[in-house]
RNA sequence: UGCCUGAUCGUAUAAUGGUUUAAUAUUCCUGACUUUGACUCAGGAGAUGAAGGUUCGAAUCCUUCUCAGGCAACCA
């Protein structure tokens, strides 16, 4: 137990422990999470939001949820309630409050006056086009706007007059003015404020002009004194921006790390293609189970320390990464083992009659709900005459000595039950067999066998007479490639998986699932793990299907 | 073709000039166990982009090259 394990670093950890060495802030550590309200959280979210409260939870610190909602266009309070409930679901928690960038509109507006003050900003009133132009290429330098010049006091003057709302959406931009030959584009005097008459969701009329995100958010996080502000590579090129108007404006230095977003397999995180999913019809919502959506994830039954454990797993650097599918579904497994039930249930069933098991006779058989328990419980499934087993199950004839499923001749156990033997089955006109003929041992009752008999395969099964019915959906990757979205010649539509929903209408499964609630998981023995759909009532049972089992049988026979 | 990143088993992360036959997880392959072909356990396969250089010693430092990605929204 005293084994000492060396614990490894990563990159940002390696940072934050050189300032609380060296007792930058007090060795203090803030991190915050910047939603912009104007969507629903994704897979690549639920990364950023586990190194953020993570890192601040190692070393003490606190993480604010602060939305960033700088653009009244897009935004609405819809998506603060969805993302504030998935980052609780995930299971984190922020610090006081949940914090909004339009809470500092005012304390951005004196920071801008601060700037132009200093001849640092000016009113630019080329139209974006132009602006455009004058920005030059990565290769080539910009040229300065005729405007760059103004008066300090005809600057604050116009700056003055936008924010009275004396001018017309996009007549008119604050701009830094800093180097139009900068060899980072963003350095050529880039935007500070537009012109929006627009309703934000909180702020309501009271602005016409907004802040860009470059002089929103670094001063939100300088407000909130945040010591270690973590976004992903994309903003590598905006932390000169960032530096430096921290650095003009004498506010708190709060420090920008960036490190690289997961990808993860089959998946894809661009809103406007989530969007297009919806508006095409391929998926039913932003929830839907198959959606790398928070909410579509935890539909789909993942649960949320098996996604905190997967973001764990993948880690953290600065390169490129793509996150095989199959770790995440190995994380999902390895949680969902450890808590849920074992039911039976079968989907594509095949009747199963037991000849010499008298008529109208019903066993209460007692099986073990979670073996994983330490103390484990139990309860109790019918047993008849009549059974269902899963027509995978069962073969005319076995193929060789490793096969141990159902085939005439055999002797498989019955999971919690009796131990049959196949003496055969009957066809239809189609060649389909309808029902299939055993006999059982008596002796062999499970728990008090003393029948001696062997049998390789254990199979579920359920009561013909008892069974109740249910919808089963059966899910699976969304699309047929790993990076759908990174195809230059073709788009991601093409490589949808349209097998990726099978609706399974009548599945029958064991009694004590009637009262199957909303949420819960299970794990349907040799199947897979699935989860009763929020849309599920008594009447009308839903279960959606999280993952598969791992099935090695399944793999050595493809080849 | 200006600037910035990055490059380690199939995938991801680690090794911070020397405990190094480059580790761990996942994946894949064997086998054991099993009233879930699950779980668990045991074993195995598999990588330092290339070429030079510094050094007693390089995945790690230097040079050049190669490849991949990012940057020119009144989006964030």
């Amino acid at each position: 137990m005293s084994e000492v394990k060396k614990e490894y670093l990563n990159f940002i950890e390696e940072i934050i422990e050189e300032d609380i060495a060296s007792g930058k802030h007090n060795a203090r550590v803030h991190t915050r999470f910047p939603p912009e309200p104007n969507g629903y959280l994704h897979i690549g979210h639920t990364k950023a939001i586990c190194i953020n409260f993570e890192t601040a939870q190692k070393y003490g610190g606190k993480t604010n949820l602060r939305f960033d909602d700088t653009n009244p266009t897009t935004e609405d309070t819809e998506f603060v309630e969805s993302i504030k409930k998935d980052i609780k679901w995930l299971g984190f928690d922020w610090e006081g409050e949940a914090l909004f960038a339009s809470d500092y509109f005012q304390n951005l507006y004196d920071f801008a006056v601060m700037l132009i003050k200093k001849g640092l900003a000016y009113v630019d009133d080329s139209t974006p086009e132009q602006i455009a132009e004058q920005k030059g290429t990565p290769t080539k330098a910009g040229t300065h706007s005729p405007f760059r010049s103004r008066s300090i006091e005809e600057n604050l003057d116009l700056f003055t007059r936008m924010k009275n709302g004396e001018f017309k959406d996009g007549s008119r931009v604050l701009r830094a003015k800093i180097d139009m030959a900068h060899p980072n584009m963003h350095m050529r005097d880039p935007l500070l404020y537009r012109i929006k008459h627009e309703t934000h969701h909180r702020t309501g009329d009271e602005w016409c002009i907004y802040p860009m995100y470059d002089f929103a958010h670094g001063q939100s996080d300088s407000i909130e004194e945040i010591t270690h502000s973590l976004c992903s590579l994309e903003f590598r090129h905006h932390r000169e921006l960032y530096n430096w108007l921290i650095e003009q404006l004498g506010i708190f230095p709060s420090r920008q790390i960036e490190f690289a977003r997961m990808n993860v397999a089959y998946m894809i995180t661009s809103k406007r293609r989530l969007k297009k999913l919806i508006a095409e019809g391929l998926v039913s919502s932003w929830n839907d189970p198959r959606m790398p959506t928070i909410s579509g994830m935890r539909r789909r039954g993942y649960p949320a320390a098996a996604l905190r454990n997967f973001c764990d797993k993948a880690g953290v650097a600065k390169r490129e990464n793509v996150i095989q599918y199959e770790l995440l579904e190995a994380c999902v497994r390895e949680e969902l083992n450890k808590t849920t039930d074992r039911v039976m249930g079968v989907l594509n069933p095949v009747k199963v009659v037991i000849k010499n098991y008298p008529e109208g006779q019903v066993e209460q058989m007692e099986v073990v709900n979670n073996p994983e328990e330490e103390i484990p419980t139990k309860r109790t499934m019918p047993f008849s005459k009549e059974i269902y087993i899963e027509r995978d199950d069962f073969k005319e004839e076995a193929p060789n000595r490793k096969y141990f499923r159902m085939a005439p001749g055999r002797n498989v156990r019955l999971k919690g039950a009796y131990i049959v033997h196949c003496e055969g089955f009957e066809k239809d006109a189609n060649g389909e067999v309808t029902e299939i003929h055993c006999t059982y041992y008596p002796d062999s009752r499970s728990g008090s066998d003393t029948s001696g008999i062997k049998a390789k395969g254990t199979l579920h099964w359920v009561s013909v007479e008892h069974a109740i019915e249910a919808e089963v959906r059966i899910y699976d990757r969304l699309f047929t490639d790993e990076t759908p979205d990174k195809h230059e010649d073709k788009d991601f539509l093409e490589f949808y998986n349209h097998d990726s929903l099978d609706t399974i209408e009548k599945a029958y499964l064991e009694p004590s699932l009637q009262n199957a609630s909303p949420g819960t998981q299970y794990q349907f023995m040799r199947l897979g793990y699935f989860c009763v759909d929020e849309t599920s009532t008594k009447e009308q049972l839903i279960f959606n299907r999280t993952t598969t089992l791992r099935d090695s049988w399944a793999k050595k026979n493809k080849s």
